[in-house]
DNA sequence: TTCGCGCGCGAAAACGTTTACGTTCGCCGC
DNA sequence: GCGGCGAACGTAAACGTTTTCGCGCGCGAA
């Protein structure tokens, strides 16, 4: 293996000087830079990476911290995550599908002193469990996280605002009366802002319309459940609103089961525009997330936050989401009548 | 930070003793060592990193180098390496899409002495470039590609296997006369695999009957295009296997498009088994591959070989895909007609 | 001429471990 | 009683960097 002091000797100059010329740092003059650098080069010479973290205390690796998530989500995050880190010259350290918080502890723990900060998106992670077993000194910033604290920065999904505009869309535009909606997890952030997001824009774009919740766990059975809750009754809603794609594709095949054409007899959205969303028959109504741009935007912010020696504030902020309009919203149906 | 010093003053040891304690070698008294071990944890200490890789030249650490890869793929092959790496208490570094094989070199070169050993899954990686980019010192496994070489383990996915079953399917089982194949880029050792077997099954279970291969890109519309021209011509086949099931999704469109009715006028199939498989209309028949088992076994691989020292004995192996039955494919239609 | 100053450079400390090598000591066999 | 030996433990070197400090020298200003 080579070291510095084979670049050194070969160059008959000192380390020192050698560490000077590749770090870009003043002190030695343009040729000898030169001369150095060409030496390096020949030599193959690779700085170890170790005994230069060991005394310049970085790593230059953020890591992921993620739950047991699957498909198209984790690998869009991962490669927003990825590009911006590349971009700027980090490194990447993943930790993936931990069920238990337990499991999120411990990874959270042995990735200590291997990175110098973290992204983290877990749905159980709360304040109190950050400050046990993150060391207050790796930043890190929260992914859709319900964490308000001055300690973390927090980037979330518009979820509110999503369910909201999705809402406006059903209501306003297409023109449905009432919209039933099918709610993810009480446990999970996302879910409540996305069911805040539908009882918000309920009172305002249907005001005296009782709001129509029905309970669902974001996986395809739980939405063919509430699905057929909904048809079991005498009036059955004209459109529903499922609080992810997962839970629309439950729905989707519990009203063809029952023989309803979507959307002529019942609409449907769904929220997430996951793959499958736009190869279902109809294709599916949905709220688009950019994932790829989260992951983009967490590593950014982490990045500055690392550069930054100071400590700019900590805020929280939102990154958009739009509706994208597909076949079971009903929406070619008003549109193709007279206004 | 507390340090290695702090624990030793602390116990009335010396470092020495606290490494040898915490690390389990011989040479310690059983109350010592609890002594430091109740120590340590009480003190909250955490070996640096980087001063222990320093001198024991170890990482713990293995690198992923990923192409641009998108959807399910990516993450099941990174929850398979994420969980084996766990379990073996090593951690994941990724690097991913990579178009052009000069990112994939800086990539590889940048990862140099971060990782133990390497996860490499490139269509466009060969033996040379490996020999160029890669210290031969680092171990690395070889996911889905063409080299054979004893300098390093490749672990395939068995392409040729799974469309040789899918083919002995749709001839001897469903009964189809004739299949045509829709290919995928020739560039890719995956697509070469698949129409290898293709090829193969055709010759012994369709002896006289020609292969009739029309090329694709492993895209949706490459798909749509491939089955344009089939359709084009004037004796339609009656049965299409796509390489991938992007492209099957583009000919299920045009087919539905040319107002044929799939399985009955023209049975499909496809390779992959992407989530959208189950959820298109009908839901298509595909070759399973179980990709999170690829990672398991790639990463496995690798440990075995970091803590063997000397060298065992490289090999090339492959991992078995299955078919799965779904409805594109006529087979309820033949079992439902009398044999 | 002299003083000071900045620049280029080298010597050496420091980072926190692991481990080779001593040293002490108790014990066992003769 | 004595030599030898192994166990328990300490000392210090080593890993490969970065960075502080100091030194010499050339140059501009007084």
């Amino acid at each position: 293996m080579v070291t510095i002091k084979d670049v050194a000797r070969e160059a008959g100059v000192s380390v020192a000087s050698v560490s000077r010329a590749l770090n870009g740092h003043r002190g030695v003059t343009p040729e000898t830079v030169e001369r150095i650098r060409e030496i390096a080069t020949r030599l193959r010479y690779v700085p170890h990476v170790a005994a230069r973290s060991l005394i310049t205390r970085r790593t230059h690796t953020i890591g992921a911290l993620l739950p047991d998530l699957h498909g198209e989500f984790f690998s869009e995050l991962i490669r927003g995550l990825d590009q911006a880190a590349r971009a700027r010259g980090l490194h990447l350290l993943v930790s993936s599908s931990h069920d238990s918080i337990e499991e999120a502890a411990t990874a959270l723990r042995a990735m200590q002193g291997r990175v110098d900060g973290l992204v983290i998106l877990s749905p159980r992670v709360d304040a109190p469990f950050l400050r046990a077993n993150l060391p207050e000194t790796t930043p890190a910033v929260l992914l859709n996280s319900a964490v308000r604290s001055p300690a973390y920065d927090v980037l979330n999904v518009d979820n509110y605002g999503g369910a909201y505009a999705m809402m406006r869309h059903l209501l306003r535009e297409v023109g449905h009366a009432h919209v039933a909606f099918v709610s993810g997890p009480a446990a999970n952030f996302d879910a409540r802002e996305r069911e805040r997001g539908y009882r918000a824009a309920m009172t305002h774009y249907a005001p005296g319309v009782a709001c129509d919740v029905v309970p669902g766990e974001f996986t395809e059975e739980s939405g063919y459940a509430a699905a057929t809750t909904l048809l079991g009754r005498p009036d059955r809603p004209r459109a529903v609103f499922a609080a992810n794609d997962m839970m629309a594709v439950g729905c989707l095949y519990a009203f063809k089961e029952a023989g309803l054409r979507v959307p002529e007899d019942i609409a449907l959205a769904g929220f997430d525009d996951i793959p499958i969303a736009r190869y279902l028959t109809p294709p599916l109504t949905t709220v688009r997330v950019r994932i790829a741009d989260l992951g983009r935007s967490a590593l950014e912010r982490l990045a500055e936050r690392l550069d930054a020696t100071d400590g700019s504030p900590n805020v929280a902020d939102t990154l958009g989401c739009e509706v994208v309009v597909r076949g079971t919203c009903g929406a070619e149906l008003t549109n193709a009548s007279p206004a």
